[in-house]
DNA sequence: GTTCGTTTTAAACATTCGTTTATTCTGCGC
DNA sequence: GCGCAGAATAAACGAATGTTTAAAACGAAC
C-alpha cells in the first residue's frame, strides 16, 4: 500500500466521521478501522490526532483560499478601483465555496467542518485557521467595507458574523433540517437550492436599517 | 449537606463547564471536583451523564417554555384574532430569552448551551428537547405564519431556521467574537447590545424579497 | 437511644482513549 | 540476490473515562 493511499484513506474517512460526530467523539480507532489502515498509521503519518484534524481542514481550506484569492483578483481587475457591489461579493464567495469540494460531493462535510471549527472547543484549531487563513477573511471583509460604506465599522463586523452564522449554522445542520422539511413540505432541497434561498436573506440582513439607539431597549 | 445543595451545586458547575468545553470534553470528575461533591453523586442523583446533561437543559428550558407560553397567551388576548406583527413576536421571544436566566447572569451560558444542543452530536439531547419543547416551537412558528402570509410555507420554514442560526451562532460563539471586536473596535458589547443589533437584521432577513426562480442559478 | 431510609463517601471496575515501541513487510537501487 | 530506508503492523502502555459497589455518615421518627 503506497503512502499516498494510506494518507488519503485516513483523511477521507476522518473528515466524514468528524463531520458526523465531532472531534472528541471520534476515536482514532474508529477512523482507522473504517479506513482499513493500522491504528498507528495516524500517528506515523500525521504525528497526532490534533495534526490530523488540522490536515483535514487544510485539504479544504488550501484550495478554497487559493481560488477565492484568484476570484477576488479577477473582480478587482474588472471593477478597477470602483467598489465591488455586495451581492457580487457574496455571489463570488458562494460560488467558490460550492466549487471547492465539488469533486467529492462533500459540500455538506465542508460546511459541517466549518461549523465545528467554530463551536467545538479545540483551541488549537482556531489558532491554526486564524494564522493560516486569516488574510483571506481580512481581504474579503475589506472589500465588504467598501461595498457598504453606510455601515459603521462595528456594525459591519457584527453583521458579517451574523450572516456567517446564518450560512454555517444552516448548512452544517442541514441533514436534520432537511428531514423535517422533506416530511412537512414534501419538497426536497439541495444545497444549491438552499444557497439560492440564502442569498436574498443575507443581502437584506446586511442592508437592514441601523438599530435604534441602545438606551431605550431595556424598558 | 442537604440533597438540594448537592444537586444544585452539580448543576451550577456542570452548566458552566459544558458551556465552556462541550459535553464530551467535560468529565464528571472535573465537574464533581470543582463542585466539591463526590464523584458518585452524579450517578446517584441523576443516574448517568446523559441524564445530567438533560437536567441542565431542563433547568433553563422549563421556565422558558412556561414564560413564553404565558407571553404568547397575553399577546393572543391583546390582538384578539388579528395576526400578531412579526416584530412584536420577535421582541417577545427576545425578552423571554433575556428574562429566564437573568437571576444568575447566565444568559451567555444559556445561549451557548442552545448552540451545543444543535451542533454537538448527542442524539439523546435532540430527542429530549424535541419531545419536551417541540410544542412551544410549533406554536411560535404558527404565529409567525400568520404574521408573514406573503411567504410560501417552505420559504418561511427555512428563513426561521436561518434566523435561528444567526442568533444562536452569534450568541453561542460570543466570547471569541467579543475578543476580536474589543481589540479591533475598542467597543465592548453586552449581550443586550447584540440583541439590539440583531433585531433589525432578523426582521429584514425574514422580510427579504423572494429568491429568483431556481433554474437559472447554476449557470 | 435505636432504627431505618436517604445521602455521602472511598475504592474499585471495566472500557476506552491517544500514543509508543519493537517487529515485520515492502520495494527499489545496486 | 542483498541491503536498506520507508511504511505497515501487532502489541502494549499509561492515563482517563463513566459507572458500580459496599461501607460509612447522617437525620428524622418513634
Amino acid at each position: 500500500m503506497a503512502q499516498t493511499d494510506t494518507v488519503t484513506r485516513i483523511l477521507d474517512t476522518a473528515e466524514v466521521l468528524f463531520a458526523e460526530r465531532g472531534f472528541a467523539e471520534t476515536s482514532l480507532r474508529t477512523i482507522t478501522s473504517k479506513a482499513k489502515v493500522n491504528l498507528a498509521a495516524v500517528n506515523y503519518h500525521f504525528g497526532s490526532k490534533k495534526a490530523l484534524i488540522q490536515a483535514v481542514f487544510a485539504r479544504y481550506l488550501d484550495p478554497f483560499s487559493e481560488r477565492f484569492h484568484q476570484a477576488l483578483d479577477a473582480l478587482e481587475a474588472e471593477y478597477a478601483n470602483a467598489p465591488i457591489p455586495l451581492d457580487v461579493l457574496l455571489e463570488t464567495l458562494a460560488r467558490t465555496v460550492l466549487e471547492v469540494p465539488a469533486e467529492r460531493n462533500s459540500l455538506k462535510v465542508f460546511m459541517r467542518l466549518l461549523g465545528l471549527a467554530y463551536t467545538q472547543a479545540q483551541g488549537h484549531l482556531r489558532r491554526y485557521i486564524q494564522t493560516h487563513y486569516g488574510d483571506v477573511f481580512s481581504r474579503f471583509s475589506g472589500l465588504v467595507r467598501r461595498a457598504t460604506p453606510e455601515l459603521p465599522e462595528a456594525e459591519r463586523f457584527w453583521r458579517l458574523h451574523f450572516m456567517l452564522g446564518t450560512v454555517i449554522f444552516t448548512l452544517s445542520g442541514l441533514d436534520a433540517l432537511r428531514d423535517i422539511a422533506d416530511k412537512d413540505y414534501h419538497e426536497h432541497v439541495s444545497v444549491r437550492d438552499l444557497i439560492r434561498r440564502l442569498r436574498p436573506v443575507v443581502v437584506a440582513g446586511m442592508q437592514a436599517p441601523l438599530p435604534d439607539d441602545a438606551l431605550k431597549v431595556a424598558g
